[in-house]
Order: structure tokens, then sequence, then C-alpha cells
DNA sequence: TTGCGTGCAAAGGTTTTGCATGGCA
DNA sequence: TGCCATGCAAAACCTTTGCACGCAA
């Protein structure tokens, strides 16, 4: 489901491939590039900004911002993942850094407590838990 | 509470209080150095996100992320957030821009959910739930 | 007097824009 | 041929850092 006035090109098709044999994981758009620099196609820095603009609009690929001064991080978004059910939270350790990802159906639960008790519609896309995972909760202590 | 080394200085009582000010507001950087250069008051805007800093750390403002390329904001935190009974949840609407406080005991289910389930233990303060408020997720429809 | 605070200027890093060239249809 | 895509270079943007000077205690 493209844009009206867009053309295949070799480089949108590689994006897209890479994207999608990477589903699941985070990666930046210095990553991206890293990647087909390595592979012997380099593609430009903008192309791959413009490519994702794109395809987040689309609705194909999600962004995190997780800190200021870290540069944002896109997933594909995976075809089962397009229907509600399948609402992907991230946690995000304010210490280590570790994002962990959770599939979990109990969250759903909180997205359906906000809408119904809150009128709050959440965005689980944008939204990132910041706490501390369990390897530096103890180190804490 | 501040911290052990720190001392008092004109700066740091303005900044305090103006934050107080426009408590449960969103203030950026630059919002606040304009405040005080209209004031008559210039405060350097490397002081500003040094104080902040700190203030962060020190559980009395919260910093939000709202998107790339549009300035962090900051908030002060209320006395009565601070006692973890009372822990207070943000959603933000993503079009309005609009902050709903959360007092709710509801999601201290999550807190724990989270911690039982996923060994990951959500700092309250930092985190902010991303949104649409119902006026808006009606005109979006 | 000691050492933190201040703020200008410069650096740092990510993202966007301008523009000439290249490629799809 | 017409229009979009590409990618280099430069700009824009927010934030951090270096450093000399100022001020609290």
């Amino acid at each position: 489901m493209n844009n009206k006035n867009s053309y295949n090109t070799k480089q949108k098709n590689m994006l897209a491939d890479y994207l999608k044999s990477v589903s699941g994981k985070h990666v930046t758009v210095s990553d991206i590039c890293e990647h087909f620099k390595e592979q012997g196609n380099p593609i430009g820095m903008t192309t791959v900004y413009r490519h994702l603009e794109r395809m987040i609009k689309d609705g194909l690929v999600n962004k995190y911002i997780i800190d200021k001064n870290s540069p944002a991080c896109f997933e594909y978004v995976s075809e089962e993942a397009h229907d509600d059910h399948n609402a992907c939270f991230h946690c995000k350790c304010e210490k280590c850094g570790k994002l962990i990802h959770l599939h979990c159906g109990d969250l759903e639960a909180l997205q359906k407590h906000l809408a119904v008790g809150h009128k709050f519609f959440l965005n689980p896309f944008k939204t990132v838990f910041y706490g501390l995972c369990d390897e530096c909760y103890i180190k804490k202590l």
C-alpha cells in the first residue's frame, strides 16, 4: 500500500527487505546505513530518513524515541502486530539502557482501563515505560 | 532535599519558584529563558539545563520527550505526588498537548504486574503515557 | 579560601533541507 | 519526456562541554 506518486527503486526495496529481516529488533538510521555499506551497497542517510518517514505514515514502521541525545529507533511492524491484539510495549531501564519488549495481554487491560475509566486512548507505539531492570534493581539496593 | 554539594544561588531559587508557579504545565528550556529575559533577569540556557538535570535526579522535575525535533518539556512534581501511595501518572495527548494527571489505584496493579511478571520496576515519575484525549480521539475519526 | 555556580562560545550528534544529478515509468 | 528518487553538502536544531570568571559558605 504505497503512496500514489512513488516509484519502485533499488533503495526502496532493499530497505524494506532489510527492515523485514530484522523485524522485532530496533535499528537506528546509522545501523541501517552501516549494514548496506558493509554489503557493498551503500545508501545515503537522507534516503533512509525519507523512506522511513513515509513508511511511518503508512503504518509500516514504528519510531521510538528513547532519549533526546541518542538516535531514534525504528522497527518494522509485522503483519500480526497490525491488529490491536498484539500491541507491543517497551520498557527501558534507566540505568543500563536495556530495552525490553513486552508482548503481554495483561497490558491490554491497562489500555482498556485508560479508555473506559479515564477517556484516554493509549498509543502503545509511542509510550515507553521507564524504570529499572531486575539486574539494576538489585544493584541499586 | 538537595544534593550535598550544592549552593543556594539566585538562579537556582528563581528557577525553582518559577517552575512551582507553573506547576501542572509543561515548559521548555527556551520558555524558561524567555520568561526570565522578559522579567529583566535573564538566566543562561546552560544553567537552566544543569539545574533541571539535578532536579530530575532528585525527583523534583519530570522531563517529557514528545518528539525528536521539538525541545523537551519539563514539569515540576508537586509535593503530594512525592509519596509512593499517591503515585501520579501522566497521560499526554499527542495531538493537543493536554496533560492528564492520573491518581489511580488501578495503575498500581500495572506496577505490580511489571515487577512480578516481567521483573521490571516501573518509575512512575518518569513514565508518560502517550495517546489521545477524548476530544482529539473523536476528532480523529 | 575552597570549590561549586554561571554563562558565553564552541562542540556534538541527529535530523532536515537545497540542489544538481540519476533513474523509473 | 516528466516527475520522482538519490545523495552530497550544508543548514538547522537541541543539548552538552570547555573554560574563565563569579559567588556562596
